[in-house]
DNA sequence: GTAGGACTAG
């Protein structure tokens, strides 16, 4: 329920009355902490009770800090604690590799998930579907073909067959490509092969479509969708939506929008940023700021993307003020630590011919981040102890 | 019917 607080307080009260806990009382809030993007924390709890001889960690209390870890980018430590495992007692799984190997493929580090998992595969942790479809889906998204289909005659050797995930993937990179066609050819394939196709299915066709500006293919997509008895969700709005917003037919974009809440879904804040960032590319800034004042009292919680849209739609109209009175309160409220405003600012404010400004705010930003680098590098070891 | 890994949108 994302209360991980509330979870501490009962685990508290499980201590003093000494309820009996195992390991999977800890994994649970270790897990809450990383969904609260409080990655040194969950680290240095898992630490703790390592260290402190609390509970003896198993492999998914392992896979759930390496998972955390890879989910925010921390590739190096994902794969630092893989080999942490290999040295102790719990020794990995395929899971565990699973985990790594699918970080160094969205890192774009395909050669070397290729070769942890050859690796991986020598010490007898064998893949399975899952490590293939870490891979594909790698391969796919960096255009790498032939390698593709090598690893699918690899997995069919191994009587490993592709399932509804591996069919997915296979779509997305062709929609992505373009080859939407293709990809409903391999929609209909899997049918054959038993599979059905799921609503990810669809809104990767629908994305597909609407990347091409062929709104009414994207619009059958989804009407043939409902008649499969198939509910779009919000991710099926926001596709199409996108799709209106990007052809600056806004009008069909809020007629959808306006929509959503009739078939019983929920504008969520992708919804409101793809709008929103619509009516500034259009001009429309005081409609722009009310939509967002509406979001707000929804109850929504803006995040770094769209206050970036803010800031460049600001920036775009030279309503220098505005911006930088928001970005202040940003800096106030969430501190130093997301590169991509300071990338906005400087360049809103160098477009508005505010170098002087923009220059601080660089150097500010300079050596803040020089000396968070210095922390990060000196404690890039892991040792539990 | 207690905890972990793969695929979609801004």
């Amino acid at each position: 329920m994302h209360h991980v607080d509330c979870g501490f307080s009962v685990l508290a009260i499980y201590l003093k009355k000494g309820i009996p806990f195992d390991v999977v009382t800890f994994t649970t809030p270790i897990r809450g902490i990383f969904t609260e993007n409080r990655v040194k924390d969950a680290v240095d709890f898992f630490k703790k009770l390592v260290r402190e001889k609390i509970c003896e960690p198993n492999e998914v209390m392992y896979g759930t800090v390496m998972n955390g870890l890879s989910k925010k980018g921390h590739t190096e430590k994902t794969l630092s604690l893989l080999r942490l495992m290999e040295q102790g007692n719990i020794k990995p799984n395929i899971c565990n590799s699973n985990i790594v190997i699918d970080s160094l493929c969205k890192d774009r580090n395909l050669d070397a998930a290729i070769s942890l998992s050859n690796e991986m595969n020598r010490k007898g942790i064998r893949s399975n579907i899952i490590t293939y479809n870490s891979l594909i889906d790698g391969l796919f998204k960096f255009g790498q073909w032939e390698k593709v289909r090598i690893l699918f005659s690899e997995m069919v050797n191994h009587n490993i067959y592709p399932d509804m995930h591996t069919f997915n993937i296979v779509i997305d990179g062709l929609c992505k490509e373009g080859k939407v066609e293709d990809a409903e050819e391999v929609m209909r394939h899997m049918n054959e092969k038993g599979v059905e196709p799921n609503i990810l299915t669809y809104n990767v066709i629908m994305d597909g479509y609407c990347l091409r500006g062929q709104m009414d293919r994207a619009r059958r997509i989804f009407d043939f969708m409902i008649d499969k008895c198939i509910d779009p969700d919000i991710i099926s709005y926001n596709i199409l939506i996108n799709g209106y917003c990007k052809k600056k037919k806004l009008d069909g974009a809020t007629q959808l929008f306006r929509e959503i809440s009739r078939r019983g879904s929920k504008p969520n804040i992708v919804t409101y940023n793809t709008i929103l960032q619509s009516l500034f590319e259009v001009g429309r800034i005081g409609s722009a700021k009310k939509f967002f004042d509406e979001m707000l009292s929804t109850g929504l919680v803006p995040d770094l993307c769209i206050h970036g849209t803010l800031l460049n739609g600001y920036f775009k109209y030279g309503l220098v003020d505005e911006a930088m009175s928001l970005f202040n309160e940003l800096e106030r409220k969430r501190g130093k630590s997301d590169i991509e405003f300071y990338n906005v600012v400087i360049n809103g404010l160098c477009k508005n011919r505010k170098l002087d400004k923009a220059h601080a705010i660089f150097e500010a930003f300079f050596y803040w981040t020089a000396s968070e680098c210095e922390n990060i590098q000196y404690n890039d070891k892991w040792t539990l102890s």
